[in-house]
DNA sequence: AGCTAACTTAAGCCCCGGATTAACTTTATG
DNA sequence: CATAAAGTTAATCCGGGGCTTAAGTTAGCT
């Protein structure tokens, strides 16, 4: 990270990124024409590439110009909102308690699961958290954490729920239809979820390396993230890896096949985070969450 | 975003918070600990508030430092990201084209529409790309982008796919509990979608200040994403804001019901954009899918 | 072609951010 | 209680980031 550049660079060449012109920028950063145009050389030095097209006026980004501004607009204004909530931190009333976990763990496990929790505690409400771009953990705001891991993590108390175990699976007609013709993992169709938020799931490349299955191409249809992708593998699009928290209800249903044999044990298991000092309601989340599997 | 703290406050802040330790910062940083020391509490003075509970060695963070922290790592990480990215511009190869669109449209629109389009196309795969930050746009690997607004943007081609409404909708059981027992809008439970990266989708406060009606309380339950909303009305948890492009299928179905005259044009629509020179496989798409409705 | 607006380059200045050392304070442990 | 580890405070220094002015260049329009 020691590799970034100066701030202010980031910022200036934002704002002309935004303003569309140089001249506007500099007129809204109170400072000459000529200390934004330095800035963005600057910052074009820094980084090796040009950020303008300067062939047309006003100057016209270029697709790295287009990535950088976005990168810097968001990331920059998600430390600017940690500070608005740094300033408004404030305490959650009421019944409720916030859970963090993956959009796909809450979208095939948890969100499923509520109606039982709900019937048991009907005065409670359940707010969930699918973080964008970092693993679940408690943070302010965030009562409880489901995440997957090797539950190593020091803050709060950590419940184990279920090991996790992934296996390719496919919709019945799609995984027929390609052991019938004898097609392996070496050469099915494959979903992929990737995103460069999500570092944390294993993808194909770490399955088919851990059972030994040689593919000439990895290329298959791409999504960021398992909710789609589980629209595609449900249409029988290709093949998906089928994490448990994921796939375990399409497969009891029957809408998703196993591979045969594909099943595989990473090691990696489901836990529950909870505050030491959990308040009502988490507490009444954890003792549900912790005795239901 | 010129109330930022300096660059270096930030990153040497983080190198604390993530070795939990000033003293390994500072090795790792080859600064004296006297430097961390001076810039953590320059941060903490620039903000106002305290980042570590030094009431232990080694100290450990405050809540508002966590906060901060995670923001900090993830905000400059994403630059770092989009700054290799840059680095790595390519191309994508094959038959292939990737959308970009909302997490909701993609689960509830365009997702169970993509199968009409396969048929017609089947050597033809469509990647979709949900971002976690921002509006869906072009960019670099991204070759159409589906979003609303009013349409005025300048890159690529836009044409319009359909209006956007929204309307306050529920599971058939709950509304007819509602509206049996007189409730209504003003203090029916409330269903909210918000996130900190998603300020561009209208909430329950734009509606209701359109509509006049005027609540007593906003508290309801919370998601940060429309999936998780969209399983929580199925599943009569309350009432949620049901945009065209997310209810309208359970709607048509049955799941979900409409708020009588609840319907609101908030003057957006959904637009298709592409390049002003799409590869064959995005064109064959944009062809597609402004013909289908 | 002429003109204007928008931007770029070169040179120079200054101030503040970020570091240092030395002395001190506080926590943790035996 | 003594000691060591971890961190803090005060004072000082300096270099480079960020700005200015002036002169020059280029795109766009009539």
């Amino acid at each position: 990270m020691n590799r970034l550049p100066p701030l202010r660079l980031l910022t200036t060449f934002e704002a002309v990124a935004r303003h569309g012109s140089a001249r506007l920028a500099a007129a809204r950063l109170n400072v000459s024409a000529s200390a934004v145009s330095q800035t963005v050389k600057a910052l074009e030095d820094h980084i090796g590439t040009s950020l303008f097209d300067r062939g047309t006026r006003p100057a016209q980004l270029t697709e790295a110009g287009e990535l950088l501004a976005r990168a810097v607009r968001d990331g920059l204004g998600q430390i600017a909102a940690a500070l608005e909530d740094i300033r408004a931190l404030s305490g959650q009333d009421g019944a409720q308690l916030t859970v963090s976990c993956t959009l796909g763990m809450a979208t095939y496990w948890l969100m499923p699961r509520l109606p039982d929790f709900y019937a048991a505690h009907p005065d409670v409400t359940v707010n969930v958290q699918a973080p964008a771009t970092d693993l679940p953990h408690l943070s302010p705001g965030i009562d409880v954490a489901i995440r997957y891991g090797t539950g190593g993590w020091s803050e709060g108390t950590t419940v184990k729920l279920f090991d996790e175990s992934v296996c390719p699976v496919a919709a019945p007609q799609l995984l027929e239809s390609l052991l019938g013709k004898g097609v392996g993992l070496d050469a099915a169709p494959l979903i992929h979820v990737r995103s460069p938020h999500n570092q944390h799931w294993a993808g194909w490349e770490e399955y088919l390396r851990a059972r030994r299955i040689e593919r000439s191409r990895l290329s298959g249809q791409t999504f960021n993230n398992y909710v789609q992708a589980a629209q595609a593998v449900l249409d029988g699009r290709g093949v998906m890896l089928g994490w448990r928290s994921i796939a375990s209800g399409a497969v009891r249903e029957g809408a998703l096949r196993m591979w045969p044999d594909g099943e595989l044990d990473l090691g990696t298991s489901y836990y529950v985070t909870g505050p030491r000092r959990p308040s009502g309601p988490a507490q009444a989340f954890l003792d549900w969450i912790t005795a239901d599997e």
